[in-house]
RNA sequence: GGUAUCGUGGCCGAGCGGUUAGGCACAGGUCUGCAAAACCUGCUACAGCGGUUCGAAUCCGCUCGAUACCUCCA
């Protein structure tokens, strides 16, 4: 199964799917915008890194040494009346910037770690990096794809553009003369611009900005996408494999990204670049002002009115999981229940798999049609996690291969019927599947006091007596008391067993 | 207004010119004292109107609708 199966993915720069050619053979350095750390994680960041996480298994499953960057940005974003971010969210908490940046970063941390994120390799600041932007500045300047303003450094996008034709515009479609046509009043510092279209790499800051750096230009800030830009240069080099980010970061900032490279060193930042696609809530977008949204952790207790009870963390990756990562995801009630309850099923046919006796005996040695279909639909799945990650496909697939096991594990296929081998195959795909690339993880609560575990074999156990002397009223007292606490007893053919909902 | 993506059965959601996606719900069945759970089986849709093609959910055009971006939020 290692190494090198092929891979297509969907490029935004060139809107079509294609064959993956790592620039090194064997590695691949992947770069994926990380959050702004000046509040809550939003759910639709979790989906973003969640499809990345994904993405990144998937390639060292198949062999790859990967290297993953994802930075945290701690400075440099505007708000809408011009103020720093950090320094707005420090004057409401009373903070430090630093100490806001601190919190939210741990915060995400531990979302990432609830959904089964794996951590990136590396992790960069931006406030880390200063001297490495202001580095990418003198460059672009040097280039000449740049002008200072008043203090500020501005990027020349019509003079680069018509000196790099079709390289502006390319991964969002825009038009610069249309950006031209389009540019509107009210815009910060338009006056200082050449043009609507310039962005900023560097700026000037202002008395109430609290973190600044000195610079050759002022003391100032580094501009909106340069820091992207930079810490992608420094760990991944100039030209890397894969930049991915959500799809409301392609314009601008990704456009600009590749600019700014092209500006800086002549060279195009990354040869694919991944978008992954918005999350929507019941059929709109997310919106607080709104009311329509819903947060990671009222997901998990269910408080908020837009569901009906709290969904597992793993319960919300599974239906994730089943949507692409391109495609908007609508998240309802019915469809967190449904996500809920595919993921159990899924689990349980893990689990009845694992426990699935082998007999070789049986076996006559010849290849059934059995062993041929589940060899398909384990290939199924790997080949669509081969076109562009479709995760979709390869749970559908796994879902199938859940109704092989059943149906395995209740005697409806005969004991023949499957060779020996296709079932350890099959044990070892279905784990590499659901644990290794999904990253999914058994919630079954385990923790459970040993209390809890004697206290419901007493109950159950004079259930058992009841039922012996068909006693049905006191048998179904137990199991109807228990059902008001929130524990289902499950008459099985070999046993009663137990579960909390 | 511009740009992009999309519109699939009761719900969610794959599909990239010709074959059953899958999940949930629902119906039937197995099991059961009854029920639940579990498992099996079944359930043939593609916004509308034109066009291309032997053949279209899949390609093209128009209409309607949705979402995103253009205002830095993944």
């Amino acid at each position: 199964m290692k190494q090198q199966r092929v891979l297509k993915l969907h490029n935004s720069l060139s809107g079509k799917k294609e064959i993956f050619q790592p620039i090194v053979p064997g590695h691949i350095g992947m770069y994926v915008c990380g959050p702004t750390v000046y509040s809550d994680v939003h759910l639709g960041n979790c989906r973003t890194f969640t499809s990345f996480d994904v993405i990144y298994r998937y390639l060292l499953h198949i062999g790859y040494k990967v290297r993953y960057v994802r930075n945290i940005t701690d400075v440099g974003h505007l708000t809408d009346d011009g103020e720093d971010r950090m320094a707005k969210g420090a004057k409401v908490a009373q903070l430090e910037p630093m100490e806001v940046a601190q919190r939210y970063t741990v915060g995400f941390h531990d979302m990432m770690r609830i959904f089964n994120n794996l951590p990136p390799s590396i992790e960069p600041r931006a406030t880390g990096h200063i001297p490495e932007q202001i580095d990418m500045v003198k460059d672009i300047i040097d280039r000449g794809y740049a002008y200072e303003r008043n203090g500020s450094v501005y990027f020349n996008v019509i003079k680069f553009s018509q000196e790099n034709p079709g390289v502006y515009g390319q991964l969002s479609g825009r038009v610069v003369d249309e950006l031209m046509a389009e540019s509107r009043d009210g815009l910060k510092n338009q006056e200082e611009k050449n043009h609507p279209a310039d962005f900023a790499i560097w700026m000037k800051g202002r008395p109430q900005d609290i973190m600044v750096w000195k610079s050759p230009w002022s003391v100032g800030f580094p501009g909106w996408h340069l820091e992207c830009s930079a810490m992608s240069t420094k760990y991944l080099g100039q030209t890397f494999d894969i930049h991915g980010g959500g799809n409301d970061l392609k314009f601008p900032h990704h456009e600009n990204e590749v600019a700014q490279s092209n500006g800086a060193c002549g060279c195009s930042p990354a040869n694919y670049w991944l978008h992954t696609n918005m999350l929507l809530l019941n059929g709109k977008k997310m919106s607080k002002s709104d009311g329509n949204i819903i947060n990671p952790p009222q997901l998990f207790t269910g408080e908020s009115e837009h569901i009906s009870k709290s969904y597992s963390p793993m319960a919300v990756r599974f239906f994730m999981l089943q949507a692409h990562y391109r495609s908007t995801l609508d998240i309802t009630d019915d469809g967190l229940q449904a996500a809920e309850k595919g993921f159990k099923k899924l689990m349980d046919a893990y689990n009845t798999l694992q426990n699935l006796p082998v007999n070789a005996r049986d076996f006559d040695g010849s290849e059934t049609e059995h062993d041929r279909a589940i060899l398909a639909l384990i290939e199924d799945a790997y080949q669509g996690m081969d076109d562009d990650f479709n995760t979709a496909i390869a749970l559908a697939s796994l879902s199938e291969l859940g109704g092989y096991v059943n149906k395995i594990a209740h005697k409806q296929l005969a004991s023949g019927d499957v060779a020996p081998w296709v079932i350890e195959r099959l044990k070892s795909a279905f784990h590499t599947l659901v644990f290794d690339i999904f990253g999914l993880k058994d919630e079954e609560s385990k923790e459970d006091s040993g209390t809890v575990e004697g206290l419901m074999e007493l109950i159950l156990e004079l259930r058992a007596n009841a039922r012996a002397q068909k006693d049905w009223a006191a048998s179904d007292k137990i199991r109807d008391t228990l059902a008001e606490v929130g524990i289902q007893v499950k008459d099985g053919k070999d046993g009663v067993s137990w579960e909390k909902n």
